[in-house]
DNA sequence: AATGAATGAGGGTTCATTCAT
DNA sequence: CATGAATGAACCCTCATTCAT
């Protein structure tokens, strides 16, 4: 009987191709929180994923297509989160405000090797415009919706001095501000108090909607 | 005709200690900002000083001094500017508010060269505790006066239902969001928008204190 | 006509482990005895192999530790070839004696590469601790055997007044001295005339067990 | 007044050059034995000197030419500490013989600094013939007397099957060795049990001039 | 004469990539 | 497909030498 014959079908051969390119890239995401992008090569990988050596270039072609498959990895997973989390939420802009700020602490986004990744290509994204391509694709979309429900919610609740811009992107920008504390200071603050910081900015602005969820003892 | 004739005005050979490492310093700056951290070499940092080689490990001991040194001039430097910009104003807890936001949008702090760098470090930080550190102690410092501040204001203005370290994790974040922004994005937005944004988060929260700053025209 | 058809037979491109370690230390050997000590670089070695500069940091972690392992190998081969000597000599003291000495002035051991290794690293050995650590304990076995066979000697054929000891001590003494001439001045003498000296010496000591070996015409 | 009338004689300036030049061969000496050949650099020697970096090249040429005089400094000495240990001593060759073997185990030769740098040269000689020239040197002059010594010896005392160069060779050989010896295991010997072994060796090859020097308990 | 800042070639080492197995 | 030995370019760093002071 040839070897052939024994051989469990194709299609298996080819998922387990997606497979393993899965399982180099979480392994690259371990390797970018333990050991920083800069102490992050072919052999910590490999190493984080059991495997060998030259595996990286079978299935990669290069490094640097491995980060990119990376930062693509991540910024997809985001996308299809909050996509998903609004997909199941009603109309009302300030529950889907809500969803889309309970996404941000929670898990898989708000995984701390996740983020020491995202800043960790943040990081060199001025040099890089690969990254910078690749990370302001995502952001584009987020922030369009993002603006697209503050300005309903701003229609709705007659918060006519608002703009719904400035509140996206403030909103926006102070998450990735206290992803960064998460990531620096994991001591200081939990996720759910980041998470609550954001609701405290929301009740600011939207007092109508939101109340401030006191209290919440940040430290120092 | 002699050579001294021809002699163009020539670099000083010789340079005080002091001016030299500063000079290396802020060659780290620009490498690090154009090729990023982990691109950024002995080699890029000498030829972007325009010195030699050999000179950095005579000023310096080693490339991981250098960038520590590098880290802790910006550190440094933030911290001594925003130092000097409260001990020139007046008590009023929203005027050395507005003032801590205004410098923190403005050069020499919100320089992209330098917000790059920021970012650099902030990026290897999960892995490197040496970082995480040095970047610990600028940020205690500035938001225990932040939250001061704060906590004069909500006394002085009646806003009891407002948590001072809720405000100031929350705006401090939002600037560096803002930063990162700035960097990523810079055509999105001016350093002015971006500190807007941030008077736009006070007078949501300190109505009788600040207004929005009408109109803004974020981008997308 | 084939590129197949035009190849020469090609060094194998990987080799064990203990086969690669071997021709390393070996090259190492040569370039030792060619360069010196302070100009064998890892270049001269990977080439005296015929192989690439990173192969040394592969199979030996760093230099110094090829270093050691070269010194351990010639030391572990002096040891092996003595103490093989010794097995396959009868109980006669003055036997034993004789072929210690033949052994010291014969190849393998009296090798001009390898001498070239002993003395370069006998002239670090002051300030490397781990030199003179690994030379040492060749010695210390040499020199034990060496004192009993002497002792032996002594006591069977009468030599009240001599000391083993010093015996012992003295014609290894000699025996390091006559390697460096061989090593300084190969013309001067031959192996075997340098062998003959420590004879001379034995028959002095041990007139009734040992004679001159003349005539020698020593080169002045 | 000039300045040049309150110039010291100029004779002192030149006699202040020698001076300088003995000080860094000095120096040289001491770092060779302390930090071993390849570890000795211009900065180490500079700083033993107490002196600057660019002293050296100021005074010699070049580290090769500090290295060559350093050598033909120890080798000069040695040399006329024992032709005047010689030109004191009276005809007679027992004794003349007695004297050069103390000298090689008195101080200024038998220093241990100055052991390790003879060994260090010995220990590149093979691939420097600079340093086998200069060391030859020596040697040639040495060994003759050492020889014709001999040779006078075996003649007044009827030494009839006594060859004068053997001795010689082979006295010279245990001379080196037990230098070797010294410098690599200081502990196992002092310099006069080292001197005692040649004298047990003296005492078998003439035992009408020498007598055993008991007792030596020389260790293990 | 003396200093020490500066240079740049060359050292040991790392690591992305290749390739025989 | 997978391995891991091998390669060689490029890294950080050292150090002999130069030269303005």
């Amino acid at each position: 009987m040839s070897r052939s014959a024994l051989r469990v079908p194709v299609k298996k051969r080819t998922a387990s191709k997606v497979e393993r390119q899965l399982q180099l890239i979480r392994a690259t995401i371990r390797s970018v929180a333990k050991n920083g992008l800069s102490d992050t090569t072919m052999a910590t990988v490999a190493k984080e994923a059991g495997l060998s050596q030259g595996i990286i270039n079978l299935h990669f072609k290069s490094k640097e297509r491995l980060l990119d498959e990376t930062l693509r990895y991540i910024a997809d997973e985001y996308r299809s989160v909050w996509e998903k989390a609004l997909a199941e939420t009603g109309p009302s802009p300030a529950e889907r405000l809500t969803v889309l700020v309970e996404v941000d602490f929670k898990l898989p986004v708000c995984d701390r090797n996740k983020l020491a990744v995202w800043f960790a290509f943040w990081g060199e994204s001025k040099s890089r415009p690969r990254y910078r391509k690749l990370c302001a694709t995502r952001d584009i979309q987020y922030r369009r919706e993002l603006g697209a429900i503050c300005e309903q919610l701003i229609e709705e609740g007659g918060y006519e001095d608002l703009d719904p811009m400035v509140l996206a992107t403030g909103l926006s920008a102070m998450t990735e501000g206290l992803w960064l504390d998460l990531l620096i200071s994991p001591r200081s603050m939990t996720r759910e108090q980041a998470r609550d910081i954001c609701f405290a900015y929301l009740a600011s602005a939207f007092p109508r909607h939101f109340s401030n969820p006191w209290p919440l003892e940040i430290k120092s």
